[in-house]
DNA sequence: CCTTAACTTCACAAATTTCTGAAAGAAGCG
DNA sequence: CGCTTCTTTCAGAAATTTGTGAAGTTAAGG
């Protein structure tokens, strides 16, 4: 069944590109911005790959493409519907909190890095000095960021009581 | 003066080609990330264009592009020594609380995009519920992380008391 | 088992991005 | 004002990335 039927295509498809755009902005390749901008914009939260193909006019290879990536990233799930081969690919309510926790396996990899620059150049010089405290801030955003989830999950369940 | 002298220049670029990897990673572009690596594995902080070129092995065109891209997301300043043409191009200790900052600019785009969505898709509408859910996320990430910035302030303050 | 629907992989064409050399543009300094 | 030094701009070559068609793989359903 269409997620798209009963709504006015335009209006979706305004949103999807302008979301996905932003999302480029900001570093995300251009077909999985698109990929997850639809499924954000779809009504049952979850599209086949025909359903996708078809709104975004790419092929099933694009498709493909893009959702490896995304589900590589955490920020879409699949799942397929017993007694058929079709697959489902779904964002939670709780995509966002996924996909900044997975945020951090980026920073881990920042600090080790940075570890690496003040054992290799010395902490006694000004430049260790100033790997050092970049390493500082990146285990403080680090341990913060896990807190600051924490304080979502309760806000969200204020905000929306049902969901 | 080069900032290099006196170091161990295969330690210093084996760091910057390393961190500007992570970077690229993340997002970044290739050069910005290596000059951006370089600036903060230099002694001094800042380094001119001339010394990136040839730490780097880029053309000058290349350190122009680089630096401009950097100074516009405030990841660098430039600095004119007074009485010479040359221009310093430095990485401040707060560049990171910068960068982040610097990143609100993006979310509050983010924002625009989802409430046009919620109109055009109507607020009643599963799609646009989760829209406003993801919508509150944001606001509430945006005003988070400047608490979370302050926090840090705090932090580095214990840490680096001469900071 | 065989058929068939669905997804994935792969090689390649097209589009985009990246980086450079060369030329032009500023700005200090005599 | 003109020389010199440094930076920026720009057109284009080279490299990378993107998205496709076509072939290949998997698994449901007879």
């Amino acid at each position: 069944m269409s997620d798209v039927a009963g709504r006015d295509p335009e209006a979706v498809s305004r949103f999807v590109e302008r979301f996905a755009a932003q999302l480029v902005e900001a570093g995300l390749a251009r077909m999985p911005a698109r990929v997850f901008a639809a499924l954000l914009a779809s009504d049952s939260g979850a599209l086949t790959s025909a359903e996708l193909g078809e709104q975004l006019q790419i092929s099933p290879a694009g498709v493909s493409g893009a959702v490896r990536y995304l589900s590589q990233v955490h920020m879409l799930s699949r799942e397929r519907e017993p007694g058929s081969r079709r697959e489902r690919y779904r964002v939670h309510s709780d995509q966002w909190y996924q996909a900044i926790t997975n945020r951090e396996a980026i920073i881990k990899r920042w600090e080790d890095a940075l570890r690496e620059g003040v054992a290799s150049l010395g902490a006694g010089t000004p430049a260790g000095h100033r790997l050092a405290e970049t390493l500082a801030f990146f285990e403080f955003i680090e341990k913060d960021l896990v807190e600051m989830m924490e304080r979502w999950q309760v806000r969200r369940a204020e905000l929306f009581p049902d969901g």
